[in-house]
DNA sequence: CTTGACACAGAACGCATGTTCATGTAAGAT
DNA sequence: ATCTTACATGAACATGCGTTCTGTGTCAAG
């Protein structure tokens, strides 16, 4: 038998591509028993034994005394990332009415449908709890280079902090609108992302109500135009 | 208790929707009890009841026998689609220079690196490996309302249809642009996704280089403006 | 040579988990 | 009324599957 004082040995690097490939075929991970056969070993102590080095090098989480309970961390040459998140889209944005906003206990199902956005391309901090999406309905926010069917997806917030894109409410004035947020002396600059339109200014007196930052924006090209 | 004759009753949309959930959230699918004490049934039998006729229906697969063997099909309201494509980022697309394409070729290492995208955001119908993903660089195609930093994800054609959002380059002009194609009478009309510019007409002697229809744009917004 | 860490086998143990059965209730059809 | 069908319960059963214990052989350090 070939021996290797630390590192991933051949027999981890087995279990991991394992793990990952029947995770693919299945949908749910394999067992000891199975990833034994697959692997080449006879007893199921060994696996154990196998998957408690992985699982204490950070490769695998485990779940015990679950069948099945393994999965493959996020991270490392073997992540499988763990999909995708769910987004609901709560609504359309247009530029003459409120923003929908999620209530603090929103549930999945009280969404009108969803968006798969994979948590690669998420900051990883964020908690999926606190994102949702919109439709945007209209070509009113196209100065934010935004168009009609795209989906904007938010984090739920009430203040942002300068450069962050923000859905904002402007009561006074009636109009929802997409803008990069900055805090001036006297008055809110509101900056569009199209650099050749001019920003608006806001005095501090007037009500600016934050609903979100923007994180990402999705626009699925159909035919037509 | 409240009866329903056929389709999917309050307790199957429970059910999947848990399932859902719950594999999102561990990893791994739920077993019959795990159902049943989410759902509010104290019988498996009647778990197992239920996921026999989801199953039959379509919206689940099971693998008998086997610990928390149960996944959502791919298909239907509630399908998980099971993953993601893995797009290849092949370069950026700049206005003054020609654009990068995949050879007929290319494999996935090939790529600067890769965007994830769901299945579900996707025409059910494209092959991923006819997809690739170009990053934005620069500013000039704001007419096309996409700007630095975007991704766009192409699908290599060599033709397009009226309508379609297409990749060109013209090789006259050394410029490469995205826009509407509309074929004319003696012309092709290349038509700005903003509607407030104007489109720009290339005579058909004039060579024009397709080299992929636009199937989605993706823009992670971040800090800074 | 002894010792001990490491890599492995095999089997016993026991809880986790899917399956099946025997039984009960209510609503619609005949 | 009574028969059928859809829906529901709870318990018993059988096995899937993780855990653990005992034992063996190998290699390197002391």
């Amino acid at each position: 038998m070939v021996r290797k004082k630390k590192g991933l040995g051949e027999r981890h690097r087995k279990i991991l591509a394992f793990i990952e490939q029947y995770q693919n075929e299945t949908g749910f991970p394999p067992t000891i028993r199975e990833i034994g056969k697959q692997v080449g070993i006879s007893s199921t102590s060994v696996v154990n034994y196998y998957l408690d080095q992985l699982e204490e090098w950070g490769f695998i989480e485990r779940q015990r005394k679950i069948s099945r309970g393994v999965r493959l961390s996020g991270q490392g040459e073997f992540g499988i990332g763990r999909g995708m998140l769910k987004i609901p889209v709560l609504g359309r944005i247009v530029a003459g009415a409120p923003i929908p906003v999620p209530p603090s206990d929103f549930h999945y199902y009280d969404a009108e449908t969803s968006v798969d956005i994979a948590r690669t391309l998420l900051p990883a901090s964020k908690k999926p709890e606190e994102l949702f999406a919109l439709e945007v309905e209209g070509d009113s926010m196209i100065d934010a280079m935004v168009n009609d069917g795209d989906i904007v997806i938010l984090k739920r917030v009430e203040e942002a902090r300068n450069g962050e894109m923000v859905a904002v409410w402007l009561p006074e004035r009636n109009e929802t609108t997409l803008k990069y947020f900055y805090k001036e002396k006297d008055r809110y600059r509101l900056q569009p992302a199209n650099p050749t339109m001019k920003p608006i200014y806001i005095d501090k007196s007037e009500p600016v109500e934050i609903r979100g930052t923007v994180v990402m924006v999705v626009r699925q090209v159909q035919k037509t135009h």
